[in-house]
Formats: C-alpha cells, sequence, structure tokens
DNA sequence: AATGTGCACAACCGCCATCAC
DNA sequence: CGTGATGGCGGTTGTGCACAT
C-alpha cells in the first residue's frame, strides 16, 4: 500500500473510529480530544480558517468548536490540512536536498523544510528518522559519526546524483512528446486551491485523493517532480553559499574521490549495509565491488 | 490463520522565544 | 520588569499496516 492510499485509509478509518477516540485531558479541560483527527473535525477547521484565516489557535480552536488545543488545530492545519502541503514519496532530489542540508545545518527541520516546496519539517524528521538514522542502526554507528557521514556524502548522495540524472534523460524524452498546453493544465490543477473558498466533502476528498491518482503513475511523477525540484534547487542555490555542492556538482568537486574519503570502518558491516540498501535501489552490485577495492 | 516485528506516519509533549499588556 | 498567551521547534510516542514466521 503506497502512502496515498494508506492516507485515505486513514481517513476511513477515522470515520470508523469516532467517538472511540474521546480521551480526558487530565490537566484542566476534561472535554479536550486526543488522537487522530476525524473528518468532521477536518472540516470543521478547514471552513473556520478559509472563513476567518489562521493564527490566534487557541481562540480558534474554541470559536469553531473544536475540542482541541490550539497546538493541535495548528499542527494539524500546517502539516496536513494546508492546501499546499505536498504529501506523497520523497523524490530523489528532495533527498539529496535533505542529506545535503542536514549536513549543513543538523537537525533544524524547520529550516530545511524551507527549502523543499510543500515540505513540513514533520514529514522531513521522519523520513531521517525511518530512512536515514535506519542505516546508521544497521552500521552499528551514531548517525552523526564521521563513518556514517561519509558513507551518506561518498556513496549515497553520488548515488542519488546518478539516479536524478538518470530519470532527468528519460523525463526529457517524455517532456518533448507532451504538448506545453498540457502542461500548463497540469501545473493550474496542481495549484487551483483558492484560499478563500468553503469547503465541501466533494472538495475535502478531492484534496486528499487528487496526489494519490497522480503519483500513481510513475511517468507523471517524474514529469511533475524532477521539474520542480530542481527549479527550487536551483532558486535556491544562492541561499547556501558557496560550499554547498549542486546535484552535478558532485562530479564536478572531487567528491566521488575516494582516495581522500576516510572510509574506515570495518567491510562486514558496510557491506551489509549495502546489500540492505538495494531495495532502496541507491546502491547496485557495482558499488559493492566498488567499495570494496577501496576498502582493500 | 495467528502472531510477532519493523516501518511509516500522525500526533503529542516539553521547552523556549517572542510579544502584548 | 514581570507575566501570561501564543507559536515554533525538536524529540518522542502511539497507531495501523505490511510482511515474515
Amino acid at each position: 500500500m503506497d502512502h496515498h492510499q494508506h492516507v485515505n485509509f486513514n481517513l476511513r478509518r477515522e470515520i470508523i473510529s469516532d467517538n472511540n477516540n474521546q480521551k480526558v485531558d487530565e490537566d484542566n479541560n476534561m472535554d479536550l480530544k486526543r488522537g487522530s483527527w476525524t473528518v468532521e473535525e477536518d472540516f470543521t477547521l478547514m471552513n473556520h480558517i478559509a472563513l476567518h484565516g489562521e493564527g490566534r489557535w487557541n481562540s480558534l480552536a474554541r470559536s469553531a468548536g473544536l475540542k482541541r488545543t490550539g497546538k493541535s488545530c495548528r499542527l494539524r492545519w500546517l502539516n496536513y490540512l494546508r492546501p499546499d502541503v505536498r504529501r506523497g514519496n520523497i523524490t530523489l532530489e528532495e533527498q539529496l536536498l535533505i542529506l545535503e542540508l542536514h549536513s549543513r545545518w543538523g537537525n533544524r527541520w524547520s529550516k530545511i523544510a524551507q527549502h523543499l516546496s510543500g515540505r513540513t519539517d514533520n514529514e522531513i524528521k521522519n523520513y531521517w528518522r525511518t530512512r536515514v538514522q535506519k542505516h546508521a542502526k544497521q552500521l552499528k554507528c551514531d548517525v552523526n559519526c564521521k563513518q556514517f557521514k561519509d558513507t551518506l556524502r561518498y556513496l549515497w548522495m553520488p548515488r542519488l546524483v546518478e539516479r536524478i540524472q538518470a530519470s532527468s534523460n528519460s523525463n526529457n524524452q517524455v517532456i518533448n512528446q507532451q504538448s506545453i498546453q498540457q502542461k500548463n493544465d497540469k501545473i493550474i490543477s496542481n495549484n487551483n486551491i483558492i484560499p478563500n473558498m468553503s469547503f465541501t466533502q466533494e472538495s475535502y476528498s478531492s484534496i486528499t485523493t487528487t496526489t494519490a491518482s497522480s503519483e500513481n503513475s510513475i511517468g507523471t511523477q517524474i514529469s511533475d517532480m524532477s521539474d520542480n525540484c530542481y527549479t527550487n534547487y536551483h532558486i535556491n542555490q544562492g541561499d547556501y553559499g558557496e560550499s554547498l555542492i549542486s546535484p552535478t556538482g558532485y562530479f564536478q568537486h572531487g567528491a566521488l574521490d575516494f582516495s581522500t574519503a576516510d572510509i574506515d570502518d570495518n567491510q562486514q558491516n558496510m557491506s551489509q549495509l549495502l546489500l540492505d540498501d538495494v531495495s532502496d535501489n541507491l546502491w547496485n552490485i557495482e558499488d559493492m565491488l566498488f567499495l570494496q577495492q577501496q576498502l582493500n
């Protein structure tokens, strides 16, 4: 089940599990609710924000009649309901950007998220914890240790660059077959949510299912995402300073020069890491053999 | 089929900074 | 200046699913 199906399933689940989720806030308010948001709560919050705007979340929660804390409303809006929030698979370009920015700023999730259009700090944080830290764990080292940072920089990131370039090449062929009008239509359809609109059951359903249908097509995902992310990357590049290496720059700045890489931990763990990573399609046999040669 | 385990994600918590009063 | 409200942020937890056994 992909993520979008998962989201829609969660929405159905929330309807079913409604009325079973009432918990008591032990501090002061006996009516405060916690846990998963129901579809009805989402409607209420979205409509209230559409009519009155966001901000002053505690009073917003009260005036909207939501039995939630202001913080909970704010989080639900920013991480889930906001029209421009983009969910779904983290693209290759986004992965590369996350790795690069994290190496630069550390766990400054919010700051990193500012450079990934539509992505929330929570999503990036989750990505880091579930995907990246997993590999550090497999290596039995801290995510901040030099060995792991080298692995990211000298193996993972170049591999991402290669895959981005490969998909970009194949993508160009697809794009050349599309008319400009088709591309414009797609852009419009992806951005046609009007801030001051009132939400109905249909529009809500549309928001939560549009990305699912579009991203189920690999071709569509590549043509949409890679374009946008490259654009964002290059636009923002100036903000990062000169030391930030652009995707194609990994090859130009000698980042693949393994003779300078201090990869000194035991070969067993590294090989296992690479084997495990096959599931992520980031590594292949050639990489593993190449790395083993460097380690010998 | 039942159970256990890991993963991905949403949501919450606690701390801190800022701002209005 | 003190204080409470508010919002932002990073860390952590809870939950349901997929998959393995």
